[in-house]
This record gives C-alpha cells, sequence and structure tokens, in this order.
RNA sequence: GGGCGAAUAGCUCAGCGGGAGAGCACCUGCCUUACACGCAGGGGGUCACAGGUUCGAGCCCUGUUUCGCCCACCA
C-alpha cells in the first residue's frame, strides 16, 4: 500500500485486537524477577474484580491508570509486572447461584452444600474471564501468565496457613457477640459492609408502670417492636430524677415481666426522658449495658428477622409488622405515651440493602488492636504513603478505632473456616491439612460450616499471590509492591486490611504507594448503578470509538481522588485527538518518501536547523522533562493533558506548518532532509510519550514509522537532551509567532480571505529584530499568507514622521516585539474601521500598561519582592509601552 | 455529632502565592495539496460570600453559605 493511500480518519477496529495480539505474541507482558537487585522494579497487583463482575467506567480508569503506569516504567527499564485476579467475591457470587437457583425453583438446601459448590465453580469458569477479557480489549499489559484466583491453591494455602498462625497466637478467637446480621443474606456481615442511611421514622415514647404501683416510668424508643426482650430500664446515675427510683422494678407492658431500673453511665440524661428501654439481645449498646450489670438477654427477633417464642403472642410475625401490632397492642394498653416524627441512621446490607439486624450469635473474630498497631505506626511514620495525602488520614482514624472484625459468614462460597470439632471430646482445633479425626482422641470431627469474609482472603493478595509462605523469588525481588491503584471507597475493606496482614506475615509493608482515584458519575453527579441502568459500559465506548480514546477520556481532566461526571461529548474530543495524531502521522510518513532518518548521518549538523527547527526540539524535550516529572508524581491527567497541548498546539499548529516550505523545495536538499529528520525524531519522541496513555494507536503508527527495535512498547522512555534545551529559540520563535498572529488577526478583522496573499511591510526595530525576521520571513509569508514582503530596518535616527511617509497611508497596522507591520490591503481597507481597530487595541494594552505601572509604583512592592520578579514587571511594562507608543504613533498618522 | 471534598467562562474540569486556562458549546471567516473528527480569528469569568495574612491571593488563614461523601452506639 503506498503511504498516500492510508485513510485519513484513524480506524481503531483495524489495529487494536492486531497490535494486543502482537505485544502478547512476542512476550512483551511476562516478567520474570530479577535477581539483581540493583535493577529497578515496578510491580502492581491488580486489585481483583469479582468474577460475578463486568467492566464498568471504574474498573476502565483503575486499569488504565495502572496501565499507563505499568507500561511507563517498563519503558524506563523497570523490571516493571503488572499482575492480575479475580476474587471468589463469596457473598457475592453465592447470592447470584442462589437466584440462578430460584430461577430454577431451587433452593441451597435442595442442592446441598457440595452441589452448591459445584454449581459455583462452574459459574467461575463460565464468568471468571468475561472480565479480564474485557480488561484486555482495554489495553492492559498484565502479565496474564500470573492471573490468580483467590480460592487458587496457592491462595488458599496461604489463607489457612494465615488463619492458623493467627488462631495459634490468639488472635482470631470465637466468640458470642452482638454481630450485623442480615436477615436477607442469612449471615452475619462486618462492621464495614454495613451502610448507614438515614430514615425518616418515628420516636416513640412508651410507659413503663412502677411495680409497686408508685407512678410509671417513660422511655423512648426507635424500635417499639424489641420491647418485648427488654430486660431492664437504665437512667444515668447522676441524673437526680431517677436517683430514688434505681433498685426498683416496672412491669414491662403486654409481656408483663419484672424488670428493674439500673443505672449506667451510657445513658444520656438530656435525650428523651432520660430514661432507657434496655434490650440486650438487639441493640450494641444495651448488650453492653447488659454485660455489665449481668441482665438476661431475651432474643425476641430470629436470624430469620421475624419473631421468636419469646415473643409470646407475635412470635413468627415479620419484625416490622410486630412493630405495627406491638404499637396498636400499647396503645390500647395506654401505654404508647407519644409518637414523634424522628430520623435517624439505620445500617442496611451493602450487598442486598435489607435492613441490618444487630443479632448475638457466635462468630469468628480477628483481634484487631495488635494487628492495628504495625499499621498504624506504617503510615504514620510514611512507610506506606497515600495519594492525595488526605487519604491516609482516613485510613488512621479508621484504624485507630478499629474494633475487632468478624470474618465468620453463614455462606457456602468462600475460604472454609479451618476448624475442626471433636464429636467425642469436644476439642476445637485449627489445622492446616484437613482434619479427619481429633488431634486429641482421634474422635470423629466436623469441620466448622462457616466461610471466611471475602476480604480475608484479598487481604493477603500482595504476597498471597507470589507463593507465601515459600521464599519464592516473586516474593524476594517483588515484595512490598509497588503501587496499589483503587478507588478511594476501599480504603476500609482492603487497604488497610492488606496494611496489616503483610506486616504481620512478611513483616514487609505490601506496597510503598497508594493511589486512590476518584469515582466516575453519572452526568448528574449520582452513582452510577446498573441496576438502574445509568452505568456506561466500556465495551460499548470501545466498540464505538476505540480503547485509546476510552482511556484517554477517563484519564484526562481527572486528578487523584477527585471524581468527575461522565460526559459522552468528552469522548469526541479524545477521539478528534486520535484523528489528530493519525494525521500528523499520515503527513510526516507522506513525506518521509527517500529519506532514511536511520542512515548514518541523517542526523543533521545542528548548523543546519533552523529557528522553527530548534524551538520544536527545544519544546519536546521541555515536555519531556514535564511528562516524566508529572507520571513520577502520578499526576496522569496534567500528563496527559501536557502531552496533547505539545502534539496539537506545537508541534501540529506550528512545525508541521512550517516544515512544509522546506518539504515542498525540491532544490533545498539539505533544508529538506533536515526538517524531514527533525519531524521524525520529534514525532516518535511524542508517540513514545503517549504510548502509555494511548497504547493501540502509538503502536500502530510507530510500526509504519521508520525506527529501530521491534515496538514501540519496549521502545526506551525518552530523555532530556540538554543540549536541545533552548531558551533563546523560544523566545525568537515565541517574535515570530507573534508576528504571524498580528497579521492573522489583521487578515481575520478585515475578512481577507485566506486564499488571497497579502503585502506587508515590516520595520524592525534594530538590526537584531531585522535578521530574525529576514531569516524567517519564509516561515511568516507561508503561515500568514503573505505575497509580497519588504523589511525596513529603522535605526534609532529615523525620526517619527520619517516612517509614515514610506508607509502607504491605507495600510492596516500590527505590532510585534520590535517588529512593526504595515498592510496595505488594496482596497479592503477602510481607516475608519482600521482606526477603530486601534483603539481597542490601546485600550486593551493600556489597560495592560496600567496594572504594571501601579504595581511598580507601589514601593513596597519594589522593595519586598523579589528582584527577578520586580525585573520581569518592568520587562513587560516596557514591551507594552513599546508597542502603545506604536500604535499611537500610526493613529496619529491616520487621523492626521 | 465529628471529618473530608467540591464551589473558577453556558457545560465538564485543570490551575493552588506573582501576567485568569483547556475541552465542549457559542459567534465570524475558510473544504488553504495531514486532518471539516479540521484551520484561522473572536466573545464570554468582581475564581461562592465575609473578614484576615502578604509588597502581592482562585491559590494561605478564620468564619459563613450551598452541594456531595465518609465516619459515629443519643435510645
Amino acid at each position: 500500500m503506498s503511504r498516500t493511500d492510508i485513510p485519513t480518519t484513524y480506524d481503531p477496529k483495524r489495529v487494536e485486537e492486531r497490535m494486543y495480539q502482537f505485544w502478547l505474541d512476542r512476550g512483551y507482558f511476562h516478567a520474570e524477577p530479577d535477581p539483581d537487585p540493583s535493577r529497578e522494579k515496578f510491580v502492581i497487583m491488580m486489585p481483583p474484580p469479582n468474577i460475578t463482575g463486568t467492566l464498568h467506567v471504574g474498573h476502565a480508569l483503575g486499569a488504565t491508570i495502572q496501565d499507563i503506569l505499568t507500561r511507563w516504567k517498563r519503558m524506563q527499564g523497570a523490571n516493571a509486572v503488572w499482575i492480575p485476579g479475580t476474587d471468589h467475591a463469596s457473598i457475592a457470587t453465592e447470592a447470584k447461584i442462589v437466584k440462578a437457583l430460584a430461577d430454577e425453583g431451587l433452593t441451597k438446601a435442595d442442592v446441598g452444600r457440595e452441589g452448591f459448590l459445584k454449581r459455583a465453580w462452574e459459574w467461575k469458569e463460565k464468568y471468571g474471564n468475561t472480565i479480564v477479557d474485557q480488561q484486555k480489549k482495554l489495553g492492559a499489559s498484565c502479565d496474564w501468565s500470573r492471573a490468580r484466583f483467590t480460592m487458587d491453591p496457592i491462595c488458599s494455602r496461604a489463607v489457612r496457613e494465615v488463619f492458623v498462625r493467627l488462631f495459634e497466637k490468639g488472635l482470631i478467637y470465637r466468640g458470642n457477640r452482638m454481630v450485623n446480621w442480615c436477615v436477607s443474606c442469612g449471615t452475619s456481615l462486618s462492621d464495614v459492609e454495613v451502610e448507614h442511611e438515614d430514615v425518616a421514622s418515628h420516636l416513640w415514647t412508651l410507659e413503663y408502670p412502677m411495680a409497686d404501683g408508685s407512678g410509671s416510668v417513660r422511655v423512648a424508643t426507635t424500635r417499639p417492636e424489641t420491647m418485648l426482650g427488654d430486660t431492664a430500664v437504665a437512667v444515668n446515675p447522676g441524673d437526680e430524677r431517677y436517683a430514688a427510683l434505681v433498685g426498683k422494678t416496672v412491669v414491662l407492658p403486654i409481656m408483663n415481666r419484672e424488670i428493674p431500673i439500673i443505672a449506667d453511665e451510657h445513658v444520656d440524661p438530656s435525650f428523651g426522658t432520660g430514661a432507657v428501654k434496655v434490650t440486650p439481645a438487639h441493640d450494641p449498646n444495651d448488650f453492653e449495658i447488659a454485660e455489665r450489670h449481668g441482665l438476661p438477654m431475651v432474643t425476641v427477633i430470629g436470624s430469620d428477622g421475624r419473631m421468636t417464642k419469646e415473643a409470646g403472642k407475635f412470635a413468627g410475625l415479620d419484625r416490622m409488622e410486630a412493630r405495627r401490632q406491638v404499637v396498636e397492642e400499647l396503645k390500647r394498653l395506654g401505654r404508647l405515651q407519644k409518637i414523634e416524627d424522628y430520623t435517624h441512621a439505620v445500617g442496611h446490607c451493602q450487598r442486598c440493602g435489607a435492613m441490618v439486624e444487630p443479632l448475638v450469635s457466635l462468630q469468628w473474630f480477628v483481634k484487631m488492636e495488635p494487628l492495628a498497631k504495625p499499621a498504624l505506626k506504617a503510615v504514620y511514620d510514611g512507610d506506606v504513603r497515600f495519594v492525595p495525602e488526605r487519604f491516609a488520614r482516613t485510613y488512621l482514624h479508621w484504624m485507630e478505632n478499629v474494633k475487632d472484625w468478624c470474618i465468620s459468614r453463614q455462606l457456602w462460597w468462600g475460604h472454609r473456616i479451618p476448624v475442626w470439632y471433636c464429636k467425642d471430646c469436644g476439642h476445637m482445633f485449627a489445622s492446616r491439612e484437613n482434619a479427619a479425626a481429633c488431634e486429641k482422641c482421634g474422635g470423629a470431627v466436623d469441620q466448622d460450616p462457616d466461610v471466611l469474609d471475602t476480604w480475608f482472603s484479598s487481604a493477603l493478595w500482595t504476597f498471597s499471590t507470589m507463593g507465601w509462605p515459600e521464599r519464592t523469588p516473586e516474593l524476594e525481588a517483588w515484595h512490598p509492591t509497588s503501587v496499589l491503584v483503587t478507588g478511594y471507597d476501599i480504603i476500609f475493606f482492603w487497604v488497610a486490611r492488606m496494611i496489616f496482614m503483610a506486616l504481620e506475615f512478611t513483616g514487609e509493608k505490601p506496597f510503598d504507594d497508594v493511589l486512590l482515584h476518584g469515582l466516575i458519575r453519572n452526568p448528574d453527579g449520582s452513582k452510577m448503578s446498573r441496576s438502574k441502568g445509568t452505568g456506561v459500559n466500556p465495551l460499548d465506548v470501545v466498540e464505538q470509538y476505540g480503547a485509546d480514546t476510552l482511556r484517554f477520556t477517563v484519564i484526562s481532566g481527572n486528578t487523584p481522588g477527585n471524581d468527575i461526571r461522565w460526559r459522552p461529548e468528552r469522548l469526541e474530543a479524545s477521539r478528534n485527538f486520535c484523528n489528530k495524531i493519525w494525521n500528523a502521522s499520515r503527513f510526516v510518513m507522506m513525506n518521509l518518501e527517500g529519506f532514511d532518518p536511520l542512515a548514518p548521518g541523517a542526523e543533521p549538523d545542528p548548523a543546519d536547523l533552523t529557528l522553527a527547527d530548534r524551538w520544536i526540539l527545544s519544546r519536546f524535550n521541555h515536555t519531556v522533562q514535564r511528562v516524566t516529572e508529572l507520571l513520577g508524581k502520578y499526576d496522569l491527567g496534567d500528563a496527559a493533558r501536557t502531552i496533547y497541548d505539545f502534539i496539537w498546539s506545537e508541534y501540529c499548529d506550528w512545525y508541521i506548518e512550517i516544515a512544509k516550505s522546506r518539504l515542498y523545495d525540491e532544490a533545498d536538499t539539505v533544508g529538506r532532509a533536515t526538517a524531514q529528520w527533525v519531524l521524525w525524531h520529534v514525532l516518535g519522541g511524542a508517540l513514545k510519550l503517549l504510548h502509555p496513555f494511548m497504547p493501540f494507536i502509538t503502536e500502530g503508527i510507530w510500526q509504519h514509522l521508520p525506527h529501530e527495535g521491534e515496538a514501540i512498547m519496549v521502545s526506551a522512555w525518552p530523555k532530556a537532551d540538554a543540549t536541545r534545551l533552548d531558551d533563546a529559540a523560544e523566545a525568537e520563535m515565541s517574535v515570530i509567532m507573534e508576528t504571524v498572529r498580528v497579521i492573522r488577526n489583521v487578515r481575520a478583522e478585515f475578512d481577507v480571505v485566506p486564499s488571497k496573499r497579502i503585502e506587508a511591510i515590516f520595520h524592525a526595530a534594530d538590526e537584531g529584530s531585522s535578521a530574525l525576521l529576514e531569516a524567517n520571513l519564509e516561515v511568516v509569508s507561508r503561515l500568514a499568507g503573505l505575497g509580497k514582503a519588504e523589511i525596513r530596518t529603522m535605526g534609532a535616527e529615523v525620526a517619527a514622521g520619517a516612517t509614515a511617509e514610506r508607509v502607504p497611508e491605507k495600510a492596516a497596522h500590527g505590532v510585534a516585539p520590535g517588529i512593526e507591520v504595515y498592510m496595505p490591503l488594496a482596497g479592503l481597507i477602510d481607516i475608519g474601521k482600521e482606526l477603530e481597530r486601534l483603539y481597542r487595541e490601546v485600550a486593551k494594552a493600556e489597560a495592560e500598561a496600567e496594572r504594571y505601572r501601579t504595581k511598580l509604583a507601589n514601593p513596597a512592592f519594589v522593595e519586598r519582592a523579589p528582584a527577578e520578579i520586580v525585573a520581569r514587571q518592568r520587562e513587560a511594562l516596557a514591551t507594552v509601552e513599546e508597542q502603545l507608543a506604536k500604535i499611537r504613533q500610526r493613529i496619529a498618522q491616520l487621523e492626521a
């Protein structure tokens, strides 16, 4: 195919799949631990998505960030590896299986534990890889050969090891305690799995008569149905109103049970009536009060959410129905004193949304205090760094107040708790191997039926995946990992737990940095929800726009930790950028015919470089510096924008346009070759900078450009070449650019069509400006559409009046630093209109000058501000005043 | 009840101590031999409000307001 046949629109479909396969075939994603400790390593463990899941834009953001960092580090020569995996997601997957069973008219009990697990594994085989395949579509450069699943033997073994060690150390214990119970999922939950939501409800004030008939005590409650299980009424010990009643008893209405009035510090005398009903079995505080006072516990709500036998005639009712009936009954008995509207927070199950019931049950817990200590220190000392930093505070606050972690779940899908109970002697023991008999008496044993919280295995992710407890080469070389990239919403679930687990079991932090990204929201700011149909499927986006466009869209305009709203229109901007790159590259390729930039001596002699060449090379190297610096700070959005601006606004808008003169001038062999080399060199470098962000298009183009090496993805990350940084060239170029702008401006003002060439007479202030303009006259002419152009050097001796005579009266006027332009627009100009334009120019410049003058007139500023700042202001003022003078002079001429 | 974030051009967002920015939208010209998914030019902002620090403040400090989020056992 001839290069001119390249389509003018970039088509991702023609590139993406082919390039990904190419990378896979070459094994570029794979890494091995490097025994050489001096080589930089870069390791990311992918947060394992649930096997129930499909990709959403949030995943796309996380994956893009991780891929950018990994590709960048790989290009920098680091031993970079990004290890992927999936999570069994105990409760979420189990819910899916249960639902699938229900669709067949079956229940868990119908299929039994084994049958259920068989179905779960089938589910995993069927759907476990969809999300992996989806990530490949995004261009994720994961080492797929290292993919792990949280229930792989290698991970399961680590889970057992950790459990047994914690058990033996006394850090895992079993206890009858109050836990969060989801009646719908039928399992206990940890504190973090409960979401508190404000619910508009009522505050009921009940009246309990004194047993001795001496009056009554009023108590307020948000849960009247629990009164059936009350075993005391508590007041504050310092509350004089009730001092005389403490020790006496009241009769619990409906149940007609005598319960004591006790004094407990927990009671806030200023709230409600100052007296509290105590229901130890259904309220965490009451549970504690009961423990302090040795109160009995009456369970009136069962694990199914229905009232128990203890609830008397309400037994069997759903708790909400029981509430209505209890309230009715109290009303009838005259014991309902008051109903007020009241809004309070109620816990809901994170997974299913059902109201969580605090219930007392026998569960397994991890004792947190000893584990939290080192985990606090690691972050406090800055050993583990949060980006943005503010999230370290969130973490520290949580960890400082962390309570024991309930890890047992009454589910079947997950890591089964490795504890056995002897049927003969009652001995309980934890074991690394499945136990067939009691370790003490040899009697028959039963394994604990529960499974572990999903997050228990996720917490070990950085090291379980690398073969711990073996001392594998991976662990030696790659642990701790470099950075964890995840959403700020799972700091407690996962980040915190990884930190204390890794510290406890490997003696190392799990990662150096935690990079938190924000959530992608709907255009109205609400959370995306698949159930509400508001989620965006990244694969649809890839289908329509390509992966690079999606990646660039999620990464640009995004700062760490900040949420962004999903605006589909932004995709078009990224898509247009792809197209811009495509066409710029197409242009370069079309103009590279007959030139081999890789040939010896192809690099131009510095003496042959034009101002524009030196300028773009300088700008490119500044861009390299800046982008590298930003990536190092995880400012990926800023880095993306920097590359975008360089490619579009500098390389395309200016350099390519400037290069055309030399490219099209067959006679200028040196000039042509120089432009070709610079075009090629800078394009290649810019593509490299862009590659981590847009891997497909950059690789696709790079493969068609003359290049060394196999692939851009394994090419070396550009290093800033100090010898190419050229401030003088940048300053001079800005004068040339300003001159072009001034002329374009005039053309636009007077509606001169682009195809019409115009004449320009330049007045250069001095020899320097004159020489600069002379050397770049062709550039200016091309970009500004000039026909005839003349440069006059104005010596200091030239008087103002003398200038006017040498300029056609009917000419538009423009001013750039050190350069004046007169444009006789051949009949298109209208002096009145020109004057108006000049007045506007003067007004604008005058306002600017005034700002500088005020500042410089302030002695405090001149004395106290840094000399450099003051000098800059003076310079700026001088420049503006010089231009002002010239415009005023021209106005004077025209007015005369 | 604590804590955090946001408030900057019509919209989505950068900027966080020394000349108010980008993309989209809008207006005016242009199919100029890379690109109309484009080019050139242009309009548009007392940077939420009130104080303070500073020679100088979207940028730092204090307070206020409005949204959003997280944490929390006042029944």
